[in-house]
DNA sequence: TACGGTTTTGGTCAATCGTCCAAGACGTTC
DNA sequence: GAACGTCTTGGACGATTGACCAAAACCGTA
């Protein structure tokens, strides 16, 4: 067979991707074009179209891949932390490190956008938002929270891609100053229980 | 003079911006053109260059005078309402009125990631939000909260601009159910006193 | 009726777009 | 070396775009 010939191809494949990622942040998902695409990957125009069925479905597949690695890496090290109001003391610190107008912000502010003009894309990145919310849901349980630890971890996850939106609109926002609300919401256990059920 | 063309000019220039922020909502920021608006709107295609300077002019005012009117009234009306903790509530189930996937929340959506690109809209996207926000602190101020009242406002709004985004990826997310996180959050007075200032 | 400022018209311009394709290049297998 | 599968090339196609403009239309005033 002819196996170099795939390697070959899996390569420009990889690089592709690379490239449409790095676009959509930097022209937005509406301006990268296969044109651009392709001279930033250093191939022919015409490659796009023998790798990918469209130029949606590049876009799609490069951003979710990205995304996918960022948001798994970001909740698994939360998952690592002891206890959620040190949690929430740490993702805070770690979201400092986007600006809100860095590659890797953009990216994520671009593919939110596109997903609600593209059923495919809305599907896959509601898949990813979904498992990091079990995950954190099932963090905040496991380190005794006894609120609606779905609900909690809902607003968290929600927040924080809020704060990524307000970054790009304020860079000065200092999110390690907003620590208190949070640390008050992810241990509702002693503080708001009188009426309501205490979650699932 | 003539101001009977002044007048029709005027109305004409409202015909287009309710046009195009009808438009960024059904075919997204960058799939509008002046040809569609122009056609929206009932007028030449040629008008809408007399009347703004450029496309992304039209459609920066359009978008800002929609959100400053919707924010406005919201935080308006939150602002009545008697107690953070009923606010909240109030606040979710007004927010249950956007699908994620009608008009109002798509133009919003729309408008906030494409903030990222264009330096005007941003600029006049953050006077809004700061507003709100300030608003919303000194409400909570006014009203017994004792905690960092501008902290919890940030967590707060942002947390909004989030459920909206993560509305949009699913719509059967059930806000009313959230009330619990966001409750414990806008009373830190008696539950986060410990190590840190209390505010401003 | 003729004039004035203002708005509207309908079309042109060069540029860019996504997609497609025939031809060539490459490395492996017979 | 010939045949083969795979990938790459560079250009072509029709469609659409934002911007622009000369000319026409409108309406109160002189």
């Amino acid at each position: 067979m002819a196996e170099a010939s795939a390697d070959r191809g899996r390569t420009t494949r990889q690089r592709l991707l690379g490239a449409a990622a790095a676009l959509i942040a930097e022209a937005g998902w509406g301006g990268v074009s296969t044109r651009m695409v392709a001279e930033r990957a250093g191939v022919a125009p015409g490659v796009v179209h023998y790798h990918f069925a469209s130029l949606p479905d590049l876009l799609i597949a490069a951003s979710t891949g990205v995304a996918r690695a960022m948001l798994e890496e970001l909740t698994a090290r939360l998952a690592e932390q002891p206890d959620p109001e040190t949690g929430v003391e740490w993702l805070l610190g770690e979201l400092s490190r986007y600006t809100g107008t860095d590659p890797a912000s953009l990216l994520i502010v671009e593919m939110y956008l596109a997903a609600a003009r593209l059923p495919e894309l809305r599907e896959r990145l509601h898949e990813l938002v979904a498992d990091s919310r079990a995950q954190i849901a099932s963090w905040l349980r496991d380190r005794g929270h006894a609120g609606d630890a779905e609900a909690t971890a809902a607003v968290l996850v929600a927040a924080v891609d809020g704060l990524v939106l307000h970054r790009g609109l304020d860079p000065a926002l200092d999110l390690t100053a907003l620590a208190g609300p949070l640390r008050a919401m992810v241990r509702t256990d002693r503080t708001d229980r009188h009426e309501e059920g205490s979650g699932t």
